[in-house]
DNA sequence: CAGTATCCATCGCGATACTG
DNA sequence: CAGTATCGCGATGGATACTG
């Protein structure tokens, strides 16, 4: 926790802060947007669609449940079997990623062509 | 860039990600707030307002003015004098943010309600 | 299957020093 | 004032091996 001398023109910031620390953590974005989709999937079932790696889904899968964003129930079968799913919480914190999903799926090319022509006029200097 | 095997079951996942990983990157997010707040700001006003070390600061105005994100405006004077601004991309992308932002703020106290009931459970475990 | 534990490479990022 | 260059530490996260 970088609580060093910042944030002080913004008192709030650094709770915000918090959570774009879980919204930052592309992983947790990707496994509330998994379930988001299939509503219930069990733990490697989430390592497949991922690609992740199991220290980190494991410890991601914890930090969401912790924050009450995940569910997780286990049935003590053989072999065990656990499965995941939203809250009501992790539901309504769907809404705003998914805003800035599709902000982001309607802009990238702008980014795209933005970038383009700053590498661009970048080239342009060097050999000038 | 992580381009490993994940994203199998989501090829726009890792369009989204590119985004995130500017969201996810605490800094260009506090410039872009701080940057609609006050509309114009100096480097340093901008460095001594977030907290951040001129690398930092430096490196990431640099990525956010590539995206098309942020308007550099260099003033040839003596001392010189650098302006940086929001562009229209850089307004709209802000938009998501501020509901993201919002959530943040409304539901902080659910989570932190999640975490003493899910900690408190762990403790009681750990004195079983 | 669903984890936990250990090790190790990478790198984000701050601190510091120097320049036009 | 507005940067760039260099160094170094600590956290992030993958690979691997082991357990109930």
């Amino acid at each position: 926790m970088p609580e060093k001398s910042a944030y002080q023109g913004c008192p709030q910031c650094s709770r915000i802060n918090e959570v774009l620390g879980r919204v930052g953590d592309r992983w947790s974005v990707l496994i509330v947007l998994s379930l988001a989709q299939y509503k219930v999937l069990r733990f490697n079932e989430l390592k497949r669609h991922l690609g992740i790696s199991q220290r980190m889904l494991s410890l991601k899968l914890r930090e969401l449940e912790r924050d009450g964003l995940v569910n997780r129930t286990y049935h003590p079968t053989i072999p065990p079997k656990v499965e995941y799913a939203l809250t009501d919480l992790g539901y309504s914190f769907y809404e705003p990623v998914k805003t800035l999903g599709t902000w982001a799926l309607d802009n990238l090319p702008n980014i795209d062509e933005a970038r383009a022509e700053f590498d661009m006029q970048a080239d342009e200097k060097k050999s000038a």
